[in-house]
DNA sequence: CGACGCGTTGATATGGCTCAAGAGTGGTGG
DNA sequence: CCACCACTCTTGAGCCATATCAACGCGTCG
């Protein structure tokens, strides 16, 4: 890839790994708000995540977004389908990631334990999207929300104290555009968690788990 | 196939005979309404469509059901992310399938070339369930509709006379289920795209595409 | 200090759901 | 060949969950 291509379209400004650095060093750190790569570019880069948080999104020409994952440590991300990105990935905390070709996972006659890691990922990625297939098409917003705080928790969610905290490094609007939802929708479901006392919402983007088990019922579907 | 809005078809993905490995590659035909199986079964078949049209569908407690995809020829139904299917598969129309272990997609020892078809088959179904996402989570019923007749379109339409038709083998609930609608939403947006002459509708279950343009604006959300 | 972005809350609108009734459609048996 | 039944599809009326529009508070940054 021939770094360096003056794409002007990109407003937000872009990760350009010099060409050595990326093949000496199989690592790359990454800025809140800076793109890793955007839909259309040429896909010949997988990424792991190894620290921080990654947003996947995909837009439409009228500007609606709906964010396809997250991506957090021991994510993958850029699985090529044919030669280019299908969405935009831009980072939300300061990030490192591992670089790997794409022959990695595609080519036979590289490492085999590196294949096979790639191809695990792949396969849960899949899995996982089935999950959120149920969440988009059938879930109402509280179930939703719920829904999602508890993956959130079960991944990366820290025992403090008596409760579970989860950080969230994501916008409203981010979480919104994961669930389909609007902001206002997503800010007011918050509420109602807070309210019924099943979440806590400190400093706006860190959330408690009150109670685990109301919030399991609550993304199942169950009635009060 | 995995209907989805943009279409990375390779001629090269169809299920080629290639070789005739006949220990390890069985053929496998299945009359509709039968499962292949179901959610919480053992994983350890992956089955290449040949012939017919699969449904992998998710179910939640209370009934409400999620269709992941309609499995076309071409397409790959059973990746394994542990031990065990996360869907439900049954069959539209008598299906042939190809059967393989789930080894020949995980084990580095088997035939490299068929390793290769399935690992790409992943790959896509990944790309079609992104695009899957932006459907559910931020189209109109009106969009959705579009999205999934032009789709089901470029895979398996026949021109016929002066018009491309589709087959839908599957019902207005099957339809309602993929999209995230209900079966009356589906109905009426039939009846809208119907009226509104963008389609015409031979005994219910053919879809006759008189304004593939006008049709493709939709889904892409553009004014009239 | 003002401007801006983000989150929350309120008021109102509306797209799609729910409930209900009819119209095809296909299969079965007399 | 028709009568009947079960099932799917369509259509209508009303309602509700969520979107939309709008206002405001708060924290951050220049």
């Amino acid at each position: 890839m021939y770094v360096t291509t003056t794409l002007p379209e990109t407003p937000a400004q872009r990760v350009a790994p010099s060409r050595p650095n990326v093949l000496r060093n199989r690592t790359l750190t990454i800025k809140p708000g800076k793109h890793l790569f955007l839909e259309g570019d040429p896909a010949d880069r997988i990424y792991e995540v190894a620290s921080g948080v990654l947003r996947l999104t995909r837009v439409m020409e009228d500007g609606r977004r709906q964010v396809i994952a997250f991506g957090y440590p021991g994510d993958t991300v850029g699985f090529p389908s044919d030669r280019f990105y299908h969405t935009d990935c831009d980072a939300l905390m300061p990030s490192t990631l591992v670089v790997h070709r794409r022959a990695a996972l595609e080519g036979a006659n590289g490492d085999p334990a590196l294949h096979m890691r790639l191809l695990r990922a792949a396969l849960r990625e899949i899995c996982a999207m089935q999950d959120h297939f149920m969440m988009l098409g059938r879930k109402s917003s509280i179930e939703k929300l719920a829904s999602f705080l508890i993956v959130l928790n079960s991944r990366v969610g820290e025992p403090l104290g008596e409760y579970d905290h989860v950080r969230l490094p994501m916008t409203r609007a981010d979480i919104a555009d994961f669930l389909g939802l609007t902001t206002e929708t997503v800010s007011r479901t918050f509420t109602q968690l807070r309210k019924s006392k099943v979440i806590a919402i400190d400093h706006v983007n860190t959330v408690i788990i009150l109670k685990p088990l109301a919030l399991q019922n609550i993304a199942e579907g169950e009635e009060d």
